[in-house]
DNA sequence: TTTTGAGTTGTTCGA
DNA sequence: GTCGAACAACTCAAA
């Protein structure tokens, strides 16, 4: 009996390794048709940024070569994945199309759309994990709901086995007749010239080497060098993970638990999954407030305010040396993300949408879910969100986390001379250690376009719709 | 149904 | 400089 065909839909699960859609496809051992359907809609210059249209490009290269590697290789195509899948389905004669279930409003839409199409046209659709190490609907509280407090979340999830990871197949016969679209490059995409110079290199080849880096050199001390600016403390994975150039699981699988610096990373992939959740149990959290309560503030929109942050000309050197973080490299330290976060919505009160779409833009890990429920957090709208009166001095968190100022020296060179003392309040220095260091406020460097401590007291008014 | 303990990431003030 | 309390009460989850 000939086995039917069956296609791969890929996404942003850009791997061979532990990828259970692949791995059902290829099982059978049948023929297999690994499809990347490039949506106009996503993959534009209008929508994405540089760093993420290069990093999408070194992805689809990467997951080509290995493909070819085993006998294989990416057929790429075009177009609404609504029209293309299933024409694909039907050229090659497809009885099944294999696909990582995603969480975000516009993937679930899509999909619900596609497999309409397929089913109407007899093709079966299977979705698998894979994006996330548990998928939606399988944490839940006892009564069947989706938590809204990480820490219960996190006992749940821990309590539940976990499937070993599924190493990649040893071939994939894909047929010769099947045409494919050159792979996108960086020029193709329209990106040409414009990716950030830090922007990372992509592709589960590279991925796997950041992830073993890690794992090897920076893990055992996650723990207590995350939250410093300028020590390269952290993972440096998210990208890989958005991507799925690592699988979640895998990673996880690969930890050490009694370590505390590996039980750290250990929450932030439960973090990943925890965002997950909520957002495909309440899509509307895109773009509304998760908490009703808070639906109605009167933030500011796109102004002047805004333009100073996202250029990194606030005058708080933390603040504006993560701002141009994330423009030289489409990435931002994580303790920076947080600060920033904070400074947008306590001191300027501007819509933390804004923000969010600002990020996703941008960051070369932008995902959703991980920043819809950061930003909320941040605002204080959220699931789980930090208390009202909790809000970032970012003179204090400068001070604390960027204590010999690397991190600020690196990103806004004109304070480079200023000494520690100043250097996250230089407003406060003495004439003759301004002229030391070079540095005329208001000239060199911008003079901080809000008091912090006013902000402050304007912020808890704001809350208490004062 | 009721009760109870707990809740990512902080700052400021006053002793 | 260090330390504890206040900042509000509320919701969530589980017993």
């Amino acid at each position: 009996m000939a086995l039917g065909t069956r296609i791969v839909w890929f996404r942003r699960d850009l791997r061979l390794d532990d990828h259970p859609a692949l791995r059902a496809a290829t099982d059978g051992g049948g023929p297999v048709v690994p499809l990347f359907v490039l949506d106009p809609r996503l993959v534009g210059a209008g929508t994405m940024s540089p760093a993420r249209l290069s990093y999408l490009a070194d992805a689809l290269h990467d997951l080509d070569a290995g493909l070819r590697a085993r006998g294989g290789r990416l057929v790429v195509r075009r177009g609404d994945p609504r029209e293309v899948v299933p024409a694909v389905a039907a050229e090659v004669g497809a009885t099944a199309v294999s696909l990582s279930r995603d969480v975000t409003p516009f993937a679930q839409g899509r999909d619900a759309a596609v497999r309409d199409r397929l089913e109407a046209a007899g093709v079966a659709v299977d979705a698998h994990p894979g994006i996330l190490i548990r998928d939606p609907g399988t944490v839940t509280s006892a009564d069947g709901s989706t938590y809204r407090v990480y820490s219960p979340f996190r006992r749940a999830w821990a309590r539940l086995p976990l499937e070993p990871a599924a190493p990649a197949p040893g071939s994939v016969a894909v047929p010769a007749a099947v045409p494919s679209e050159d792979l996108p490059t960086v020029a193709s995409l329209g990106a040409a010239g414009r990716v950030p110079s830090g922007t990372i290199r992509g592709g589960e080849t590279a991925a796997q080497a950041r992830l073993t880096r890690f794992l090897d050199e920076a893990a055992h001390r996650y723990h207590d060098q995350r939250d410093l600016l300028g020590e390269p403390g952290t993972s440096r994975l998210s990208a890989d993970l958005h991507y799925g150039t690592v699988s979640p699981r895998a990673a996880y699988l690969r930890l050490d638990q009694d370590l505390p610096g590996h039980e750290s990373f250990a929450g932030e992939l439960i973090w990943r999954d925890f965002y997950g959740h909520v957002l495909a149990r309440w899509p509307g959290i895109r773009d509304t407030e998760f908490n009703p309560e808070l639906r109605d503030l009167p933030w500011r929109g796109e102004g002047p305010e805004f333009d100073a942050w996202r250029e990194g000309r606030t005058g708080y050197p933390i603040i504006d040396a993560a701002q141009r973080q994330l423009r030289q490299e489409g990435w931002m330290h994580n303790r920076a993300r947080m600060v920033s976060a904070s400074f947008l919505c306590k001191d300027l009160l501007v819509d933390w949408r804004l923000g969010q779409d600002h990020f996703l833009r941008h960051l070369v890990d932008g995902d959703v879910a991980s920043n819809n429920g950061g930003w909320q957090w941040a605002a204080g709208t959220g699931t789980d969100a930090q208390p009202y009166f909790r809000i970032f001095n970012p003179v204090t968190q400068g001070e604390k986390f960027d204590p010999q100022g690397r991190y600020v020296r690196h990103y806004v060179p004109e304070l480079a001379a200023v000494p520690d003392r100043w250097l996250h309040h230089p407003w406060d220095m003495p004439a003759a250690v301004a002229r030391e260091a070079g540095v005329t406020i208001g000239e060199d460097y911008p003079a901080p376009i809000v008091d912090h401590a006013e902000a402050r007291r304007a912020a808890l008014a704001f809350f208490r719709r004062e």
